[in-house]
RNA sequence: GGAGAGAUGGCCGAGUGGACGAAGGCGCACGCCUGGAGAGCGUGUGGGCGGCUUAGCUCCGUCCCGUGGGUUCGAAUCCCACUCUCUCCGCCA
């Protein structure tokens, strides 16, 4: 959510942000907040002056009382300026409610150095790292190794839940684990994050909090019973972790990593990456969520993007680090990174980790600030996340990049010791 | 799932429907005291929204005692619903 003084002070700069990010400006109604925003100031003038009046009246009403006086008059004078005040209050909740609602459909704004462009094809490259690998043969793609070697078996994991949902058999199961553990174990050691291991379920606030409601609630596995849903990225859980605290500006920055299963619905993805486990409705991912202050934040973009990169590095897979346009930047998002690995199999790069500064927009929204150092007033902290990295899609990018022409898979040295010293896949 | 107890400021803790943004204590900050520290004394010590003014964060108003409703001229206090925490029983990896 935008601060409502931004709305206030800069509306243009504001519509700007919305037209470029190719959204329309009826949807995001700056116009429409600003006005229930004035109507509200000027009811809550008026029904704070009525209760004004209340308070006096309940302090003479008292004294009366003391002394012995008629209070009678005044308190049938009273019954009406309350009855009064409650309907204004209720007034004032309607035109409250209004302008929330309205400021929930308002992105963030683009950080000026975000190239402007409708969609992605104005995503700028920042750097490219490494090279395809080259081949004697006709690579394949993780799907057909993986069944060759009977290590993905998309049949029985359509038979026990449903499409889009795979079992790993043998050195695909294990390869999971490991990088689960190589990822954890590098940004907890080498980049200074606190592993924390987070609910899977989570309640509809914690949704809220970041902004993925209400827009993705219909990506969502939601248990009606409880109110609570399967989480769709630990960012959710982790970056609610400090949902209305005020924290000391010394305890700043603060920096989580999480494994968790992630759940998707996909909703409205049929038929793009029907084959391979690139789009499951269940993944794993590790994530990183920073919560940082706010003359920090670009800077902690950038170090949470080499944190990512760094796992690619080790794995020694060849990737390309993008920086999504204005047209392409999430709701919540100010910058956004995304690492795009080099899928060998298919020839094309795929998105393999997306990491994001929101500023004070999700912050604002789950209420969590810090206290300066010097004092004053609390602020809002500004929160990043950024996958380190997406677990199925660097399996599938493994297999695909280190694959041999006789169908074996080579496992990258970082990994060996995380799979028992396994050299090969065979 | 059953029975009970509870939720008040950074923490502990009091609070007969009008004196309560809230006693008292602890903590913290500043000042006095001290060679220095401690003790002691004094002062201060939350947040949201709005207004004024315009940028002073001083002033004024309003709201906040788990959350949301209700009763009342007036609610921390009475009523209802919900959430959470704790204890006991049951079940369970």
């Amino acid at each position: 959510m935008l601060d409502i003084n931004l709305i206030r002070d800069e509306p243009d700069m504001v519509k700007k942000a919305i037209l470029d990010r190719g959204m329309d400006t009826e949807v995001a109604d700056v116009d429409g907040i600003l006005e229930l925003d004035s109507r509200r100031r000027a009811l809550l003038v008026e029904v704070e002056e009525l209760k004004r009046q209340r308070n006096v009246a309940g302090d003479e009403i008292a004294a009366l009382k003391k002394e012995g006086g008629d209070t009678g008059p005044i308190v049938d004078r009273m019954r009406e300026i309350s009855e009064h005040i409650k309907g204004m209050d209720a007034e004032v909740r309607e035109v409250e409610a209004g302008r929330e609602a309205l400021m929930l459909d308002i992105p963030n704004t683009p950080h000026e150095s975000v190239p402007v462009g409708p969609d992605e094809t104005a995503n700028k490259e920042i750097r490219i790292w490494g090279e395809p690998p080259r081949f004697t043969f006709e690579p394949r793609p993780h799907w057909e190794i993986g069944e060759a070697l009977d290590i993905l078996d998309f049949k029985r994991g359509a038979k026990i839940a449903s499409t889009r949902f795979t079992l790993l058999k043998g050195a695909a199961a294990l390869m999971e684990r490991a990088l689960i553990n190589f990822m954890l174990d590098l940004h907890t050691r080498e980049h200074g994050y606190t592993e924390v291991f987070p609910p899977i379920l989570a309640n509809r606030k914690s949704f809220e909090g970041v902004g993925q409601l209400p827009k993705f609630g219909d990506d969502m596995y939601w248990c009606r019973d409880d109110d609570l849903s399967l989480i769709t990225t630990a960012e959710v859980p982790v970056t609610n972790i400090h949902r209305g605290e005020v924290l000391r500006e010394e305890e700043l920055p603060r920096k989580y990593v999480a494994y968790t299963p992630c759940f998707r619905r996909e909703a409205g993805s049929y038929g793009k990456d029907v084959r391979g486990i690139i789009r499951q409705h269940q993944f794993n991912k590790v994530e990183m969520v920073k919560f940082v202050h706010p003359d920090a934040s670009f800077d902690e973009l950038e170090s949470l993007t080499t944190n990512a990169e760094e796992v690619l590095k080790r794995l020694d897979i060849h990737y390309r680090v993008m920086c999504l346009s204005t047209g392409d930047l999430g709701f919540a998002a100010s910058k956004c990174y995304d690492l795009e690995v080099w899928m060998a199999g298919t020839g094309e790069f795929k998105e393999i980790s997306s990491c994001s500064c929101f500023t004070d927009f999700q912050a604002r929204r789950a209420n969590i600030r810090f206290k300066p150092a010097g004092g004053g007033k609390p602020r809002f902290v500004h929160t990043l996340n950024g996958s380190g990295l997406a677990i199925g899609r660097t399996v599938a990018a493994i297999m695909e990049s280190k694959q041999l022409d006789d169908g074996r898979v080579v496992v990258p040295p970082a990994l060996q010791p995380y799979m028992g010293g396994m050299t090969v896949i065979e």
